[in-house]
DNA sequence: CTGTTAGCGCATTCAC
DNA sequence: GTGAATGCGCTAACAG
């Protein structure tokens, strides 16, 4: 039995050294007394970050409050010095795998820095998203992290924007990963190009009668990877004609549903490109189910790379884009950046994946 | 005047009747003052849960609250009540659709109540899990909600335990999603008996030789489905042999490595249980790599049933569960629950759903 | 270097 | 009903 005498299962009553079992958490007052100091040193030893405290104390405190268990009162001391070590992380829907992996990456950065961070999933709701950023400025966060694309809404942006001001004033950090429409610091997702790109090495595959599933019409990122997607086509030589648009949810299902509407009104192209993997995995099960045959009766490809999905058959051709690194690098941004400092933007470019769910056209 | 000048774009240093233009959010002694009413009345009606503020100051402080956009500042009022609106949740990996899944339950309920939810992902480190749960204790949460399979070690498990006892002598609720080893309420999966069931239904298909891709050796979840597997064999009158175990990773690179393995050592099985999801995905491509079809050369399944993976071809077999209700169940348990009531515990059962991955046997 | 003191923003007794 | 006073746990001047 290693682990002889694991103390009794229950709690730890302290022997018979502790005068008042005060119940719940033990505060700074008594780890200094018990250390025979003051509160001020206990606390210069304990949190405050320039040390100036003798070696006979020092030591003395830091013995106390371990023994004591001894853990600060994060309210207290966001109260005290009037900034906390909350991060707020405000994404559209937790269960996309796109922003939860995006949120992986800012966790990671935030735990490295004992930051904490408060999430938020607004299920694509705007308005949740302001009232959230609300919240996070109430909560005097340290930094706020928006994902996910703006809309077209110039109300909505504005007023986002007018929210984020007044925290960043108020000396919070901010940034965003989409576009950067919102003045603050951004990751800024290279979906043009990224699409562009994509739809060139389709027209390479001799593709000439594309559609596109764009996705809701209001959000901008589905907007600049669908407008991203025609100017490619056209540097191949191809007429606007040659592409046909399908707008939809940008959930699986919107997939699913747009690529039904482009069967059911008679498939007339060769290639489909959904905004994002999501919606193309939708749009693969719809032509499946119609008993289309991909990539042989058409091909498909998506944006993101989200790895959950790397193992589609077939495999998905896609746009990949550094998720976890996309949220390492906006924690980071906005962590280590001045309060005042002028809004950087750090472009991030995707990475075209041909895999096998798009084929040469015959 | 339905907002009339719609206050410039920039700040807002309120027309003239501003003192001191101070920086930073408005304090419930701005809104009294403006209000002309005493703190204590202010505080009475913006928080304060039983109303007893007469109708000429009540309307008045609400005013003043919403004119000046008074929003009261949690960690005072955490620090004032002694206890926080903060929520903690602690998951395993938030980039595992599993988790995420259950993330957006709990988040939809927290959502509900006014709660603020602090997420932490462990990256499958027990160590990290204490440490955040220590963390959480520290901010006074409200409830602490762990999710994910406890392990073996009856040390790690009995620290987090006492963590989890302290938490909760000092008011916090605690609820979890898994085992129920942690002396708390919880919502506990059956996965042993629905492992049982998948078996007896793959044994009805005919398979005579099968393996279980059986992930970490210490994690519950997935001993107590390698023994439910077992169990459902033997009451199909299969001997113990008829089933290969092969261990490793609850990862879809994991249940990859696992399947090589067992492709390697030369495949004698007409059926391989992967314990999970992800690890089935793995397990399809290994197979799929060395030229092996599913499910005519071989019968894959997992367990779970997560979304993202429900349109794979084949279609995994695989045992269902409701994972954004097991989140939101877990919330409302720690939440609904009284301090110090018994715990209580939620049975979730999985439910078999056979499709194309698993065929019968010839 | 160390102890004293005054807040931080708010909830809450306690008198009025 | 309403206001004045206290305290929550901790940090940050400010003096010794």
């Amino acid at each position: 039995m290693a682990e002889p005498a694991e103390p009794t299962e229950t709690a730890e009553p302290a022997p018979g050294t502790d005068p008042s079992p005060r119940r719940g958490p033990v505060r700074l007052a008594e780890v200094a007394a018990a250390a025979g100091v003051s509160l001020a040193t206990a606390s210069r030893v304990l949190n405050g970050s320039h040390r100036s405290v003798g070696e006979p104390h020092r030591g003395r405190v830091l013995a106390a409050a371990a023994e004591l268990g001894y853990r600060a009162n994060p309210h207290a001391q966001a109260i005290a010095r009037g900034a906390s070590n909350i991060v707020g992380l405000v994404v559209h829907d937790i269960s996309d795998p796109y922003f939860s992996a995006i949120a992986d990456g800012v966790m990671r950065q935030c735990e490295q820095r004992g930051l904490v961070v408060v999430m938020a999933s607004t299920r694509r709701d705007p308005e949740r998203e302001l009232d959230y950023v609300a919240t996070l400025r109430a909560q005097r966060a340290r930094a706020v992290i928006i994902v996910g694309s703006r809309t077209r809404s110039r109300d909505l942006t504005a007023r986002l924007a007018k929210e984020l001001a007044g925290f960043s004033e108020s000396g919070g950090r901010v940034a965003c990963i989409s576009q950067n429409r919102l003045g603050t610091h951004t990751v800024l997702v290279q979906n043009r190009a990224g699409a562009r790109e994509l739809a060139r090495e389709l027209a390479r595959l001799g593709h000439r009668r594309l559609a596109v599933l764009t996705g809701p019409p209001e959000l901008l990122t589905a907007r600049d990877r669908h407008a991203g997607f025609v100017e490619g086509l056209r540097d191949s030589g191809l007429p606007d004609e040659a592409v046909r648009a399908v707008p939809g949810p940008f959930t699986r299902d919107g997939g699913y549903a747009a690529a039904t509407e482009l069967v059911t009104a008679g498939l007339d192209v060769t290639c489909v490109f959904a905004v994002n993997d999501v919606m193309a995995v939708g749009a693969m099960a719809a032509f499946r189910d119609h008993g289309l045959a991909i990539p042989q009766d058409v091909s498909v490809a998506g944006f993101d790379d989200i790895r959950t999905l790397r193992d589609l058959v077939p495999s998905l051709t896609t746009v990949g884009l550094p998720l976890e690194e996309m949220g390492e690098r906006a924690a980071a941004l906005a962590l280590d950046t001045e309060p005042g400092e002028r809004p950087r933007t750090v472009r991030v470019r995707g990475e075209v994946v041909l895999r096998d769910s798009t084929s040469r056209v015959r």
